[in-house]
DNA sequence: CGGGGGATTACCT
DNA sequence: GGTAATCCCCCGA
């Protein structure tokens, strides 16, 4: 994929450390899709830490599956799953192989592939609303379980960082998970203050 | 091998 | 605010 300018890709180091601090830093940060040499995403503006064997809401929490199994790479991979018979929701594996750690990437802002976000979206035209959850998300940037695995570093779909954000920080608001119902109370949702593009306050 | 639940969304009233 | 859509996978038998 052709590097957007200035963007910097990321050491596997970025993606190996604790998950908490993975989900944080990741806000403000890029994610794309290129799609028939196209780039496709945006910035990350919300996302969720899932913290395996500590964590009843998690995937992992109960093992290695064939289901949950790409979950335990090492960090700096994407776990992609089906939920609800309906959508798919893109995951970023963050820690040291055999973990089973990740970070649910609920939203983002787009900055390239707009047009194309709109379309697969069936035609909704608010900005604010393509990709304002992890369905809708997926469903924008053309995501599904092909993707599932792919290396964030060096694949058709990419982690880029940005070097503004990783100097002087952003402002990231702390708060509860989303649409769980166990370990509901944990405070291990995060958003960029002030983005228009969140999923919901 | 069948049942049930799930990190959601859209559309209905 | 309620619920259908509609699949994949885990679990228990």
């Amino acid at each position: 994929m052709r590097k957007p300018r200035g963007a910097i890709v990321p050491e596997p180091e970025f993606f190996r450390r604790d998950t908490v601090t993975v989900a944080k830093e990741l806000i403000g940060h890029y994610l794309y899709i290129e799609k028939k040499g196209k780039r496709i995403g945006g910035r990350i503006v919300e996302t969720e830490a899932y913290l395996s064997c500590d964590d009843p809401a998690c995937h992992a929490s109960r093992g290695l599956t064939e289901r949950n199994r790409t979950m335990f790479s090492a960090g700096g991979v994407a776990y992609v799953y089906f939920i609800y018979g309906a959508h798919h929701c893109l995951n970023i594996v963050t820690g040291p192989e055999g973990e089973g750690t990740a970070v649910l990437v609920r939203a983002i802002e787009p900055l390239e592939g707009i047009e194309t976000m709109r379309r697969n979206r069936r035609g909704i035209e608010d900005i604010h609303n393509l990709a304002n959850g992890p369905g809708k998300l997926t469903i924008a940037m053309g995501i599904d379980r092909k993707d599932d695995g792919a290396d964030l570093m060096k694949s058709h779909m990419r982690v880029y960082l940005d070097p503004e954000v990783l100097k002087h920080g952003v402002d990231v608001v702390t708060t509860t998970r989303i649409g769980i119902n166990q370990a509901a109370e944990k405070p291990l949702r995060f958003y960029l203050k002030g983005s228009k593009f969140i999923s919901r306050k």
